[in-house]
DNA sequence: ATGAAAGCGCTAACAA
DNA sequence: TTGTTAGCGCTTTCAT
């Protein structure tokens, strides 16, 4: 059974194809009449738009891409939902890639995307992009590039992104307050501003309350399964065990935290505990913890409203602008000493 | 500027667009200098080819449709993140929708891509779907149909499911091996597979053991963020409380672990626990939760494997198949009680 | 091994 | 308000 095409709606009605088409696309200054024939005689023999010629005449797809480095994590699938929300109601499709955190697979997921002419793009980077290479050809194309969450500043890209820096002082500060002297900071690729930002927060808390910061008192990490195990490695070689800790991350604060407590640390009496992200794991450890609210499923609606607002025309927010999203303390039991 | 298309590598090189375009797809029969040329040409204009002129050509889009009942859930996005690996991997895209677990939006996605052409559609469905409708334009394009997790039995699917029946029946069975008498079970929507099956296994343990079996051994949630606290209260509302209970979902059961606590209860010496999934957070909460294995990454590169060898033509896996993935038990303290 | 030519289905500029 | 017409860029049949 062959297709139907706007040419057999036509015959159909022994209208012009021209006209057909205006009317399924609800043009003005068409009958409405004429309209309503056509949309029976659509429905009547099963007409589907065909996105390719569609596409092809109009140069414009109809899809976004979006690149993370993965799909299985808490923020991410957040973030993800957010935005398949909005792009759905708005009409758009989105094409989603993971780079697995490898700038190589990163590159290629961008060409891909590039080939199969996206509207626009949508990017957090991976641990270790240093490139921007990839994304230029999109610029010169004038293809609308937002990044969020893991961005990089460029005058023609937008970004969507929480106040790292904030974030990483308030969390410091709240451990400073409740007693802590000796702070430790478990984080990841300083590659990446949301955790070169947290850490320049975590350092300033630090020198503001006059406590010793150095490179001691950070302790990089992939976030990978053995993280937690790892981190514990760590404390154990120090002389003197850390009295709180800042992790970027909650699933390997929760970790850690189980590791901790079954080498005989009470928390928070002997290391107060601070993640982030406001993972559901982080009110299901014991005790639960002290955490950084994430909006993430806002941040994806953010990041597609203002990518579809920018195609079609509606430019309330300019190229190279910020969109910073509220992002707050949530305290709990794992660092409340007093 | 304008894009380079194949006529312009043509006009270069002197040569007709059919040579080009055939150089370009690694045709046979097509001159290794003539080729070699092309590809040169091609790099050096900054050539990209154009889906759409190519898909509206081939009637292909090299695109695949997945439709999942919520984006970000743990097996959810584990299995997506397999999908994408894998469909990445063969230069196949993916095209992800949800469905927020409404049938009406998962009828709109399938729509939506059908009408973007998708080369094959991978889908898990919403909890209370109840129609086939959207499936069958599908079906009678012969475009290839692969059902996962949330299945539907149709001659002409194939699936990708884990035994819920057995992981339902062993679940159970572990619970009374370890001394229950009076067990619950949590768990969603019967119009699903999964739910279903795992109740069907539950039931089949309980008898065989000559437990009490009735409709009151069984509650049902939508497993959104109240589902804890409903199950606590209709717990709390049971002449006796139960002394084991199987939830269909860890997070759920991880939330309801908490809460019993809170309320004097101990576990697994009061009552017993067994979730589902494996999620991280059965690890996190104390007890640790015992709990079903479910291979999501593994399930969604399976699914897509399938699907794409079956577009490829190597047709290893019949039409109306069923792929059974293994799934198992995995006890940990929260019912240990030998 | 290569070329000529037709057409996939749609949209938009221009004309009426 | 509607029709005519000319492509969008590619693939493929048929001919050479």
């Amino acid at each position: 059974m062959k297709e139907a095409t706007i040419y057999d709606i036509a015959r159909h009605l022994g209208i012009s194809a021209a006209t057909v088409s205006r009317a399924l696309n609800g043009h003005p200054g068409i009958n409405a009449q004429t309209a309503e024939k056509v949309n029976k005689a659509a429905l009547a023999l099963g007409y589907q738009s065909n996105k390719f010629a569609s596409s092809l005449r109009k140069q414009k797809s109809n899809t976004l891409g979006v690149i993370v480095p993965r799909l299985n994590s808490y923020v991410m699938s957040s973030i993800l939902s957010g935005m398949e929300r909005v792009a759905n109601e708005s009409g758009y499709n989105l094409i989603i890639s993971q780079s697995l955190e490898l700038e190589r697979k990163e590159i290629e997921n961008a060409r891909t995307m590039f080939n199969s002419r996206v509207d626009a793009l949508l990017i957090s980077l991976a641990f270790d992009t240093e490139t921007f290479d990839h994304i230029t050809p999109f610029i010169k194309k004038k293809i609308p590039v937002v990044f969020f969450d893991r961005v990089l500043d460029h005058p023609s890209c937008t970004s969507v992104v929480i106040d790292n820096f904030k974030d990483g002082y308030e969390g410091t500060k709240h451990l400073i307050e409740q007693g802590c002297k000796k702070i430790l900071h478990v984080t990841g690729s300083l590659q990446r501003n949301v955790y070169k930002d947290r850490l320049r927060g975590f350092e300033a808390a630090m020198r503001e309350y006059h406590l010793d910061f150095s490179d001691e008192n950070v302790i990089f990490t992939s976030f990978d399964n053995d993280a937690p195990q790892n981190v514990m490695e760590k404390i154990s070689e120090m002389t003197t065990p850390p009295d709180g800790i800042f992790f970027t991350n909650d699933a390997c604060a929760a970790g850690t935290c189980i590791l901790l407590k079954k080498a005989g640390y009470s928390i928070p009496g002997d290391i107060a505990i601070v993640g982030f992200n406001n993972d559901p794991i982080s009110k299901v450890v014991e005790p639960n913890l002290t955490t950084i609210h994430y909006p993430g499923i806002e941040m994806g609606e953010i990041a597609v409203q203002t990518i579809i607002s920018h195609l079609e025309g509606n430019l309330n927010v300019n190229q190279g602008s910020t969109v910073v999203l509220r992002s707050e303390l949530v305290v709990r039991d794992s660092s409340r000493r007093i």
